[in-house]
DNA sequence: TTGTATGCGTTATCAC
DNA sequence: GTGATAACGCATACAA
């Protein structure tokens, strides 16, 4: 065999290779490989030596063939804009490392390339976690499916967080602070989440006998978020509390009515929903709602393989706990004049190093 | 067969099922499905129509092994916090979707862990792209490797942005500010681009003929600015500029000193790295220097596609341009008084939609 | 244009 | 405890 200039050969060697130069069996190799107890400490020495010295990788390929398992998960996912998707994406990564299955990733970005991309997913793993995309294509498929943040479904998996309850708890909150022109900035059509915190909004209105107001749609975008600014200042909108679909909509929101001289908190009040990062250091802090989304990730990764391995043989449907976050865009008193970075979301214990 | 309750086949159909539906062979299904050309209209619309009624899906497994190609990139991350790794993920999976590649993402949190993990990813991938890791254990390996924002190395690709020279010119700006007292906050022993930046730290004092200070080490975390933020304050730090790392860290420092009643930049300048949408929010704004994440990620599935193909056959060195951001943290007068949203990093035209 | 037959590199079921 | 050997499901060279 010839090996290229590093010294490394071109081709990688196969399990024959290794079975050769241990001068024992193919099936002794996999057993081997596999941690099979069955087999002498002698001869088992024999296979990793030779493993090692061939620098033997075997082929996931065959071994999936084989073994009829992929030991992989997909996960499909609209964006990766914002720390929640990539989160949701590390529960889920870190979850799985753990269950020792692979990760293989697909962005649903256009509907028409993506649904070969979920296609071609398909293939290659043993269950698929889809989050707020179509899965019609995976219907009826033999593939198992978890569906996060989703709709209520009792033959499909589903893990999501609460957001009626908290969406009308803080709508209520908002209108203790003396509101009473309050809209709902976002798409509740375009995911069923959004629709869900729409409806927490309507229901605390209806509980406080008030008419609520139609939802102004604009999705998820900073730039969306500028755009109804614009429509404030310019007296298109008229509102005294804007109660928005998530973070990056309110603070873009926040900023184009601060830049404009509008007083927030105190001509508007304005939340948003997640918790990035930014809403803790922008001034006022920014109102909103924190959700489990590592644990979503995790969960849906742990759910999805119990699935695939038969551990879970019936569909169930899991929604976790939010939890609302109050600063100072609301209408509340802020406690610092600084971030309040002793959050549980930090996880990392305080440990400088200076020289 | 046994169907199950929702009427679906309990296991996969295979190419043979399709092939006898339609009264083929199970070649012709595979050119079918392939594309080729050398396939009549008619057996054609036979072969989909039997693929449609039987739900198939081809088995990746079978598929690879056959073709000795996983049509899968993989990718390895140290961590998953903060934008700058799912930006790059993002366009890693967008240019590899777009060459039809799938994608297996890799955390590799502990390195004990992550070496079983990155092994396992080798066997079912066909290149694999790595940052900040230690690739040592894929040195000797057939697979393919691109290594991101890594050191140089002549025989194997990296795809790196530029720093040495972006943070000499940062460090340059913040000493025409009269500031003469500069730390480097982080840690230039974790990663060879923040040993770039200190390395452009020490050039622009060398020449302007000052001695530089030793680096101030502290990992990017919140957490950890937030303490060096504290050693400031109490006197056991002195310095009059702080050019950090990355921008978290940044950001942690300005709002523990603004919270004691530091005055940024009055008192202290405060620059970062990375550009995050926290950075634009902030007040005083985060000078700091913008990469082109995105891009590097995208670049990355290239040339690890290329590599794999073998249109490229030698590794390469790509080096991206960076770009100085200042805003008002450095010490410079801040353009307006909330986040400069018309940025080139926002994709997408303004369009909102109210009803 | 279509069919036949072989190989891809494992796992797993048998014997021994 | 170990070794043959048959799947596993597909791509593809070669025939027809």
């Amino acid at each position: 065999m010839t090996d290229d200039a590093q010294g490394r050969p071109q081709v990688a060697a196969t399990i024959y290779a290794v079975a050769d130069r241990a001068r024992v069996s193919i099936a002794t190799v996999s057993r081997v490989l596999a941690g099979s107890a069955r087999v002498t400490e002698a001869t088992r020495r024999k296979v990793l030596a030779a493993v090692d010295d061939l620098d033997y990788l075997p082929s996931g390929a065959a071994r999936s063939l084989a073994a009829r398992r992929h030991h992989t998960l997909g996960l499909v996912l609209p964006e990766l804009g914002g720390p929640y998707y990539a989160e949701l994406l590390a529960g889920f990564e870190t979850r799985a490392a753990e269950l020792q299955q692979g990760v293989m990733l697909v962005i649903a970005g256009h509907a028409r390339a993506s649904t070969s991309a979920v296609r071609s997913l398909a293939t290659r793993v043993d269950g698929i976690a889809v989050l707020g995309c179509d899965l019609e294509q995976l219907r009826a498929g033999t593939k198992k499916v978890v569906l996060i943040a989703g709709d209520d479904d009792p033959d499909v998996e589903v893990i999501a967080t609460e957001n009626l309850d908290s969406s009308r708890r803080l709508t209520n909150h908002v209108l203790g602070h003396g509101r009473s022109r309050l809209l709902f900035v976002g798409d509740p059509g375009a995911a069923h989440d959004v629709r869900e915190r729409f409806d927490g909004f309507v229901a605390a209105h209806v509980g406080a006998g008030l008419e609520p107001a139609q939802p102004v749609l604009a999705s998820f975008r900073e730039s969306e978020g500028q755009g109804v600014a614009e429509r404030i200042i310019a007296g298109d909108l008229r509102a005294d509390a804007l109660v928005c679909g998530n973070d990056e909509l309110a603070l873009a929101i926040m900023a184009g009515l601060l830049r404009a001289g509008v007083d927030v908190p105190g001509d508007i009040s304005v939340v948003g929903w997640d918790d990035v990062m930014t809403s803790r250091y922008v001034r006022p802090g920014l109102t909103t709602v924190r959700q489990p989304v590592r644990d979503v990730g995790a969960l849906a990764a742990d759910r999805l393989h119990q699935l695939v391995t038969g551990a879970a043989r019936e569909p169930d449907r899991h929604v976790l706990p939010t939890e609302v976050v109050i600063r100072g865009s609301c209408g509340c008193p802020e406690n610092a004049s600084a971030p309040d970075l002793d959050l549980p979301t930090l996880p990392h214990p305080q440990k400088v190093r200076v020289r």
